[in-house]
DNA sequence: GAAAAGACTTTCCGCGCGTAAAAGAAATTG
DNA sequence: CAATTTCTTTTACGCGCGGAAAGTCTTTTC
């Protein structure tokens, strides 16, 4: 089509027949205008498509339709799953999302937060580092931008937080292994930046007092996100020095399991339940990988469906409201067992 | 601090002694101001932390410092490994990475590229769906904006393309199997969307025809892009029906042969090389768990980081020299093998 | 059918900054 | 020191759109 390219509102409106700040309306809500309206917009839409210019229109809104989120690694499938179910919540309630990975450090955790604040977002999503983040940097962002917390709690901080009843889906599991079998050892790292860690530790050792056995913790060494590396040497540790005071180790989440299995299958241990199996071994969060181990790990499922519905539904409406967070609302949700081979 | 909140650049400028327009020239290139005032420039900054709107920034300034990066599916370890590379080299020169995800949906991909179109990003790091790409659309944005293609290669589309030398690593890997044990059959999926499985598999004809062997194809069903479950299921029935003409599998992608694993360790098969082992099973690709697989994966690897620093330095020379592809330029890595357990 | 309500048009100003031109001040040069 | 070059200031305009105010037109209501 030989037509003049449409650049600014002020053309399209008069291709369109219609008054400029009509068109405007139509694009902040379409239903805002009539019927017979809307209809001869869309058809011009169709004829010249034109879009607004972002960076104007975000220039005079007080605020822009893009929600931050932001994950501590994205190269961990657990977080790339949940990123992936707030960026279609947020595309369907027709808000743009923007996705951040901290890498795993810090200070690009607070880049992130920098450069989210110049953008304005309506709101952010945000799963914090953990114990390594800057706190006072993510209070001070949490107090400028509607921010929802998930997955890793920091006490006090954001409008609310969603995530993982730890303490319930570990002593479902410490229940599980304890009732079939030997009771566990809990298999972590040293220095958890995440503090769901350290709440597993504490629902391990809570729950294996209650059914009277004694606690037993390994910790592995390793650098921050790479979890199977050290599950896999500590593994190869455990199992040469004959650490384990049974024979069932309950790692503290799925990918220090598999690398535990690397191990285990590296030194002919077959990991398994019943009889001929010298080890059972399980973990926590149902990676997406955990059903194709060898053998497949027996988890207890996070469910991070709800917990990216949940988010979404909680920030939405607090946007919705325009109330600043007086009651900050936690909510947890429980894992359920998943019962595979390994355990 | 009792400072007043400054706002604007103007305000800005006077609070630091400067005029409104030197102050611009800061932002936009801090060294092109003389020393002596971008001293007083940063200590202001230091003194009222101001940072300019950047929806009024990007308004004016015809080419924006943003880098669009789109993958067609994130929860993908490697997709995610590639763009964390992609991202890291974007922030070192300056620019804002912006990332998304197709999920393996054309729709979602044209959205996508729409929605970047608005923002006019200074370039864009492109890896299409492939062939479920809408063609068209993604040869329309790339006249717009300077694409660079990486991972699916989308002939005469953008203006490069970086990736993988698909028929040097099957030929490498085929050749490797057949000197040291049967010939491999190919493992595949029925209808991939990557252009990368095509070529794999043509790569694979010719190496087995060139060894004198007879190719032997295996196609999965399954959806898009869980290549865990298609494998699993494939190799679920192939090992039942004793399909295979030989005791060696390649598998077109590491993701196919992690299904594949788990189906032959559930069938109680060994898989491994030399005496007591009835499977060898190969991947393609490297992934970042092949390595804790049991037992671990042979493989080929490719070479992430060269296809992200090698798409970042095409793209910016681009950029810079401003020239239009003339000639595009096509980079193929060579991969490596990865010799483990599994064959 | 007249009055009320709703939707639209016209006009105007402002957002925060980029950028150009001309004039002024400072640093460099011989 | 004057002459030159380099940097800064002043002034002014424009980007594309949001949004308010007042008036005109259309639709609804009884």
């Amino acid at each position: 089509m030989a037509t003049p390219k449409i650049r600014t509102m002020e053309e399209f409106a008069a291709v369109s027949g219609i008054s400029r700040p009509t068109v405007s309306k139509y694009f902040h809500d379409p239903s805002s205008v009539r019927a017979s309206t809307r209809d001869r917009i869309e058809a011009a839409l169709e004829k010249y498509d034109y879009s607004p210019n972002i960076y104007a229109m975000n220039q005079n809104r007080r605020l822009t339709r893009n929600i931050g989120i932001v994950v501590p690694f994205l190269a961990d499938p657990v977080f790339a799953e949940i990123a992936r179910n707030l960026e279609t919540n947020c595309l369907a309630a027709g808000f743009s999302p923007i996705l951040y990975s901290s890498h795993g450090a810090a200070e690009l955790e607070n880049d992130i937060l920098d450069s989210l604040r110049s953008q304005r977002p309506a709101g952010v999503f945000l799963a914090p580092l953990g114990c390594k983040s800057d706190r006072a940097q993510v209070e001070k962002f949490c107090d400028q931008v509607p921010t929802v917390l998930f997955d890793s709690e920091l006490e006090g901080i954001g409008e609310a937080f969603v995530g993982s009843n730890n303490f319930q889906s570990i002593g479902l599991i410490v229940e599980y292994l304890c009732r079939t079998g030997e009771p566990p050892a809990l298999f972590e790292k040293r220095n958890p930046a995440n503090p769901n860690s350290r709440k597993r530790r504490l629902a391990y050792t809570a729950a294996m007092e209650a059914l009277g056995h004694e606690p037993q913790v390994i910790q592995a060494d390793g650098d921050g996100w790479d979890f199977e590396g050290a599950g896999y040497s500590e593994g190869m540790r455990v199992i040469t020095e004959r650490a384990l005071q049974t024979d069932t180790v309950l790692c503290s989440n799925d990918r220090l399991a598999i690398g535990f299995l690397a191990a285990a299958h590296e030194k002919g241990l077959r990991v398994g339940r019943g009889y001929g199996y010298a080890l059972r071994v399980a973990g926590h969060d149902d990676h997406p990988f955990s059903r194709y181990t060898s053998p497949s790990l027996t988890t207890v499922a996070q469910d991070y469906a709800s917990i990216a519905e949940k988010s979404v539904e909680t920030l939405f409406r607090r946007l919705e409201s325009g109330s600043r967070s007086e009651d900050r609302e936690v909510t947890l949700y429980d894992g359920k067992l998943v019962m595979r081979r390994s355990a």
